[in-house]
Parts: C-alpha cells; structure tokens; sequence
DNA sequence: TGTACATCAGTGAACGCGCGTTCACTGATGTAC
DNA sequence: TGTACATCAGTGAACGCGCGTTCACTGATGTAC
C-alpha cells in the first residue's frame, strides 16, 4: 500500500538530482544558505505529487530528494509542521494566481464565475496531494488562523464575482458570501470525491465537470425555492 | 495536538467499560467468543468519535477501550484494516438505513431529494471521523470494490429519487446516474468542508445547509444551462 | 601575499517513541469416560 | 460423582520498523591582520 515506486535514491549518492542539473549539492556559499530552502520546498512539493500520500513524505525522503541528510532540513525549518506550511503557502498562491488569472479578458460575471470554477477543479485535480492537504485534511497546518484561510484572496475572488453578478442582476440579491460558500462547497465536493475515491467507477471526469458547473449556474440563477413557485 | 481526554484507563482496569455494565471483562464462554468482536467494534467506533483521529485510534487504545490486551483482537481480525474495514461497514449501512428512512411518509420525490440531503450531511457532521474514513480517504479499506460503493445502496436511493422526479417531469429528462452524482458532490462538499475545517469563521452551519439544499434544487430543476436562455 | 582564525552550511550517529504484529504461554471452561 | 483431558479465549513480553528530532562534530569558505 505504501509502495514509493523506484524509491529514493540511497543516501550516499552524489550525482542524484535533475537531469539537467549535474554536479548538485555541493555545499552553498557563504551567504547562500537560503537557496537550500527553496530547494526543499520544491522537492517536499514533488514528493508529495510523486508519492501520492502526505505521511509517505518524511523529512528523510525530502533530504534524500535534495541531495542533504536530514538535520539540514532543521536549519531552514524549525519542524516538519513549519516546512508543510511552506509548501502550503506556495500551492495556495499557486492557486490564487490561476484563479485571479481566469478573470481576464471576461466580462461577464457569471461566466468569470464558471471559469474559476473550472480552473479551481483542474487544480485540484491536477494536484490532488497539495488539495488534499489544503483543504481536505484536518488542521490547517499550523501558524494559519482560520479568518486568515476563509478570507483568504481565493474566497474573496469568489465573493467579489458573485457580489458583481448581483449588481447585473444575473443573481439575486443576497449575502455575496454564503453564495459563493454555496458554490465553493459544490465545486470542491466534486473535486474532493474524485480525489479521494480515484478508483470508483466513475462517468467521464469532463462530464462530470461540466454538470457540476451546470447545477451552481442554473442554481443560483434563481431565486431559492421559498420565493420561486 | 493528540489529547486523548481523560486517556483509556489502565491496561490491568477490570472494573472499566460503560457504567450500566460491571464486572465487565470476565472471559467469554466457551462458545461466545465472537461476543468480543462486536465489543471489539464498538470501541473502535466509539474512541473515533471521542479521539477523532483516525491515527490516535491504535489497536492498543481499541483493546484497552475493550479492557482486553491488543492479541485478543487478532483472534476476531487479520489486521488492523479489517477492522476499520468493519467499523465503515457498521456506519455505512446506518447511512443506508437513515436515507432509506427519510423517504418514508414522503411522496414528492423533490421533497424526498432534500431530506435525502439533509439526512446525508446531518449523518456527517454527526460522526465526522467515520465520515472522513468513508468518503474522504485516499483509499477504501481493503475488500471493498470501487463499483460495490459507487453502487452502494446509498447512491441507489439517490438515483432512484431523481429518476422517479424525472418522470414526474420535476427535474428534465437526462442521466439520473450523473445527476445524482452531482447532487451528492454538492452536499459532500458542505459536508467535507465542514468537517474539514471546522475551525474557520463558517457562517451559521443551519443557514450553509438550507442554501446547500437550495442550491441543488432549484439548480437540477432546470434545464441545463446550455438550453436554457 | 601569507597565515591564523571565525563563521556557518552541512554531516553522522544516535535518541526515544509508538506503532502493528507475533509467539509461546496460561488457565478457566466444558467433555469423555 | 470424580477425574483426566481437550479446547480455546485471552495474556505478557517482545519483535522490528520508521518516524521526527537532537547533538556534537567537520571542514570549506571567507576575513582580519
């Protein structure tokens, strides 16, 4: 079940590393102490996207990965908690980024909405152990307080569109924030479901995409069903 | 991060167990040993909900819950995994029994659709960890194959309800398979964003799930998007 | 230009821990005669 | 009614493992004089 695949290449190898990137680790220079952070961070991210499962990275795989034995890590960071974080931090803004991205050059409001949408679920699905981590497991990792996550640039991008297709009128009037909750709980529940059960038997994945997108559209379209007939 | 609360008594405990139950733990008779296997899954039920960490839950803490010492288990289970294996058999045929429960005395099948709903994320904020366990781990236990859960029981009653809306013309003409599944990732998405994060600044849980529930109906209510204006 | 020295990125070996699981056993329960 | 024996529910102690983390260190890099 916990199968790492070819496995991590054994500790004493020098020469491991990229491809493109020969001769690695020799020690940084002076000031440069900090380029081996990023280099963990990068090589915790591809670890966890190879590997498939949170607990299968240890901080050894990830020393192993960069090429550094395990108390380095400790240099950068102060434990295992703080370096997931990081990494954290980074796919978050990753998605931000992607989601803010989508908006350009679209004018229409609930068609911004569908395009976040999209790009928030191929997110998911492309990263399925970062969105794990970010917005299935447990605890957000520590040192994120809850108001800074739910007010985070990604659920406010969310609010301000739907806020905006209010005022055209292509959604109800209503509170911006529980609508775009609404949405979001829709959205990542396909994309949780998908990710969590990647065995099932599934329809088509585009399908399933499309509908899913369908439904929030044509649902908060209207008004809810106590005013509607 | 690990509390375990008051802690399971002491391995030598013999007087422990629930209180309407003393002088717990004298050996089964003869032919009763499989009495310790249903205790066996109560316990490890129960100390999911107390603990809620699937990892605190160790086969240690289970056979001290018991008041029994942790080889007794593996006289009833191969493994740790089928164990858990039958703790999610335990709780999903309870989900099965509540949404088959929630049809009764109702015969508008989009009324049945949202106490269907209802029922189904009530059941997840309810027991959060053997929710999370049941839909949102990597893996099912072992034994389990995907289509046996995709075509669960559970999802049966859902696609029959939209298929019996379908036809009374509630809902238009389409897969009722797909729509179903729509449906259900919308309400496992408040669902498993709730249990996920249960520390973030949610608005009223109430409220989430009535929109929730708003949401899907007046969405699959209509056509999908593409034919409509 | 040369040498002693401080800095600090990174090492090697080990720590204690809790885990799932195994194994040889014990001793009460029931049965055969 | 009594005794030897088989059964089997449950025990006690230990196993090997991988984990996160610590600690005393090394030795190349850069600096002061």
């Amino acid at each position: 079940m916990r199968r790492p695949g070819p496995g991590p290449t054994p500790p004493d190898s020098l020469s491991s590393g990229e491809p493109g990137d020969p001769a690695r680790r020799h020690r940084a220079r002076r000031g440069q102490g900090e380029l081996l952070r990023r280099e963990i961070i990068d090589a915790a991210t591809r670890l966890l996207a190879e590997l498939g499962d949170e607990e299968a990275v240890s901080m050894r795989a990830i020393a192993d990965a960069v090429g550094v034995t395990p108390p380095s890590i400790y240099l950068h960071f102060a434990d295992k908690n703080e370096l997931l974080f990081a990494v954290c931090e980074d796919r978050f803004a990753e998605l931000e980024r992607r989601m803010t991205a989508a908006l350009v050059g679209v004018a229409d409001p609930l068609t911004q909405l569908r395009r976040i949408g999209q790009t928030y679920i191929r997110f998911g699905l492309e990263s399925p152990e970062h969105y794990r981590i970010l917005f299935m497991s447990r605890d957000e990792p520590m040192g994120t307080t809850p108001e800074q996550l739910t007010e985070s640039a990604a659920l406010l991008v969310v609010i301000d569109t739907v806020d905006r297709a209010m005022q055209a009128g292509q959604i109800p009037e209503g509170d911006p924030k529980t609508v775009a909750i609404s949405v979001w709980a829709s959205v990542h529940g396909l994309t949780a479901l998908l990710i969590a059960k990647p065995g099932w038997a599934w329809p088509d994945t585009e399908v399933l995409i499309a509908r899913q997108l369908d439904l929030c559209e044509s649902g908060y379209r209207r008004v809810p069903p106590g005013g509607d007939a």
